[in-house]
DNA sequence: GTCTATATACCGATAGAC
DNA sequence: GTCTATCGGTATATAGAC
């Protein structure tokens, strides 16, 4: 994949794109210019061309450290000890920790579903997420041998991470409340909904 | 709330409208230009600027339309006959239709899940969503008493929009198949995991 | 590697004629 | 109600000095 075309010292690199993340996570590409992220990491404009070309490339450098970083963490979250049900109650656990915890690297997978191109999906399905996806799939399979576990899967991940995308307007819809965005709350509701389905749900 | 300061007919209004949502729907708030708006309705940026103040006001006004517009259509998929399972299938049946048909909507409101702030949530959830959340709770509630109703009624809706929101990636994830993107798939998929849980699911 | 200065284009918004 | 013309500001991106 295309690097800057100029040599850089990884530490300036890092410094560039540990600022910049968080302000396209909150406001998207179109919503920050080169000014934003040069005046947050405390350089001129052209410093800042002097290690990314373009913009669309600073955007590109961005979530690619964001995602790898998040590949990384994700691929200690599957293939645990212990039952099929322990070994999903685990998963929903530490995956729901882990999209809680910065909500940078989520907000970043959600503008991309919206937005991305096909090379950029191509790239995020591949490098972040084909890994942990074929172990949702491995372990759907051995729960469930006769269901799409495509379709599960995607369930599963789409479950936790709705819960955690509804946050800001949860407050305000019918029986929402602020524990209901405790990621230990909705780690229990989604493995509970999952295993007992909504007619046993809260047995 | 605030409507257009000069008299203006309905016609030419919605026109504009019509033209903006599925903009703002594909590029968001600050990927659309006043400029890009007038050209697609093939009028001058003044004359415009003689319908709406700024362009603050044109976007709410857009998905205030949008958003009315679908909360119509909401209206009619509840409170249908039938035992509990029925009208949770048909419920689930008719809403993934409904967010399927067009995407201008959902991509709206993931925009705004994203971007919106509190006064954009709030109307949001009151003058959209309220009624309907409030149906697919009592829905919940007698479906399974002892759950937690909001929670559960997030994630029936979180199913679908998940689903509809992974299409652009779905190819790209194993097991992923274009046939997965049918609504009527996904609601069948949606119904069985809810009602038999991940265990039995495709039985 | 970092800067100031600048080129060029686009942005939101308005003035004023018709 | 629609237009042309324009204002002031900001956008991306570059030139060239140090």
């Amino acid at each position: 994949m295309a690097r800057a075309k100029f040599s850089t010292s990884p530490e300036a690199l890092n410094a560039i794109l540990r600022e910049a993340i968080p302000l396209f996570s909150q406001s998207g590409f179109s919503g920050v210019s080169m000014r934003h992220v040069a005046k947050a990491v405390g350089i001129s404009v052209a410093t800042l061309y002097h290690h990314f070309p373009n913009k669309q490339n600073l955007y590109l450098r961005c979530i690619e450290e964001a995602f790898a970083v998040k590949a990384e963490g994700l691929s200690e979250v599957l293939s645990q000890p212990g039952t099929l049900e322990e070994q999903l109650q685990l998963f929903i656990q530490r995956f729901t920790n882990l999209m809680s915890e910065d909500s940078h690297f989520r907000r970043l997978l959600q503008r991309e579903l919206l937005d991305g191109d096909e090379t950029r999906l191509r790239v995020l399905a591949r490098d972040v997420f084909q890994t942990q996806f074929k172990g949702i799939i491995d372990l759907v399979n051995r729960l469930a041998p006769q269901c799409d576990s495509h379709l599960m899967a995607i369930s599963v991940v789409g479950l936790v991470l709705f819960h955690l995308e509804s946050t800001p307007i949860r407050q305000f819809l019918p029986g929402g409340r602020a524990e209901h965005n405790d990621p230990e709350i909705i780690a229990t509701h989604v493995t509970q909904l999952l295993m007992k389905g909504v007619f046993k749900c809260g047995d």
